[in-house]
Formats: structure tokens, C-alpha cells, sequence
DNA sequence: CGTCTCAATCGATATTCATCGATGAGATGA
DNA sequence: TCATCTCATCGATGAATATCGATTGAGACG
């Protein structure tokens, strides 16, 4: 904040040489964010995070048929959704009878949450 | 966890009639998770992620010229992902001289941290 | 068994997106 | 003024994705 008014570089330099501090980026780092970018994408679209957030508000379960009618999409289409977040590790689901239960598995969230500290 | 035991709900009803508590989903809400959505977009590409966290890893700026052979995609794409970041307000930029100098703006990421929590 | 319901899957389609190479904009310096 | 450098933007292309309607599969019930 201070002293960083010589940040910018001398714009006379050889060919090929840095105009400032070389960054290094560690593959651990890097496998870690894209396991996070797997997680954000998956929360990426506006009805699966809405999805997301309908099942946080209802800390037990939720029937498929009461999140149908939540969204302007068709069923086909919001099982589609589910099953990305299913994929993502965010949601579980559990069949009973004819219907199946969703519900969130926190650890996904809570991975992301801490990156992002 | 305990006295849930009776969530399943009856397989004989009227039809149309729920098979469970109904679902309620506030507008704000809704509203709120829109905008979380745009911000888990941005992140949800692992270049985008990853341009990311070696601009927090490097507290002050980056240079772009230090960004781009860090990954393994051209200089346009580059400048693609950091618009997007950009817009999605998760990033800003500076230019001296010549060179642009990239750096988070920390607010969007803790918008999506206090989201998750 | 046959039929009904709910949810997952399939196939097709239109849109979005990541990527590239080329070009443009702005600054620097000869 | 002109060449050079960095970065942003443009246009095109192939891949991924969101969506739909139709079908399938699994349970429940009679």
C-alpha cells in the first residue's frame, strides 16, 4: 500500500527478460484450485445453486416433486441438474418409495468455503 | 437424524395432492443466489480458478506478462479469462505504462464465503 | 400380472463457451 | 514519424452445455 511505487517496471530491457518478480505457482496449488473449479462450476448455473440454496433452507430433505414446480424447467431437465450436483459431491439423494429425497453434503461446500478464506 | 423415520410420505393420495411439506422459496432469496451464481461461474473454469489464486498468492499485482506463461493457453485466452473475472467483478487491473497489472477485489469472493456459510 | 406414479435417462437441438490466430489500441523510444 | 512492445478485441471454430419431449426403469398397488 505504501511503498509499491516502483512496482512498474523499466520499460528498457533486454528481449525476453521479466518485467518484474517471477511468479512460481506450485502443482499442489494447482491440483487443489481445480478441484475448487469443479465444485464452482457445478454451483455455476442460477437454478443449481437456487437448488442448493432451497435444500441448505430445509436442513433435512426435499422431494424432487416439490423442487419441480420451484423452476421454470421442465423435470427432465432439473434431473439433469441434479445429477451435476450429484456428480459435483455437493448433493445426495436417498430413494423412499416412488420418490426420491435430496439433501446437501456439506463437505463440498464447506471445501469451497475454506478456499475461499 | 433421529425421528425422521415417518418422512416417507403415504404412496396412496389424491392425485395432485403433495407428498410433502411444500416447498417455500422467497424472491430475495432467489435474487441473492442469481448473483452468487455469476460469481461460482467465473470460478468455475480451472484457468479462471487458478489466475485466481496466484493473484491472492501475490498479495499486491501481477503482471499479465507473468500470468501468461504460468498456463498453457495463449495470450488471448488469457486475456478472455481475466474479462471474465473482471466482470464478474472478482478481479481488477491497473495499467502502468505498458504492462497491465491484475489484483483481486476481495469483496465478490467473500460475498460467495459468507454465501457457503 | 397390469397399471399407475415418480424420477432418471436418451436423443436431438440451440446456445454458450474456450480456444486460436489475426488485428487493433495505446504507450514507448529511436 | 515510425518501429516495437504489451495487452485487448475480433472472427471463426469445435466442444460443452442447457433444454426439451419421449422413453425407460423402478416401486407400489390391485
Amino acid at each position: 500500500m505504501t511503498l509499491e511505487l516502483e512496482l512498474a517496471p523499466k520499460v528498457k530491457r533486454a528481449p525476453g527478460e521479466p518485467c518484474c518478480e517471477p511468479v512460481v505457482y506450485p502443482d499442489v496449488e494447482r491440483a487443489e484450485a481445480e478441484r475448487m473449479a469443479v465444485i464452482a462450476k457445478a454451483l455455476g448455473d442460477p437454478i443449481r445453486l437456487q437448488v442448493v440454496d432451497v435444500l441448505r433452507r430445509h436442513a433435512g430433505e426435499v422431494c424432487v416433486c416439490e423442487l419441480v414446480p420451484l423452476f421454470d424447467v421442465g423435470q427432465s431437465t432439473l434431473s439433469h441438474h441434479l445429477k451435476k450436483l450429484r456428480d459435483a459431491g455437493i448433493v445426495d439423494s436417498q430413494r423412499r418409495g416412488l420418490w426420491a429425497y435430496y439433501y446437501v453434503r456439506p463437505d463440498a461446500l464447506e471445501e469451497l468455503r475454506t478456499w475461499l478464506s
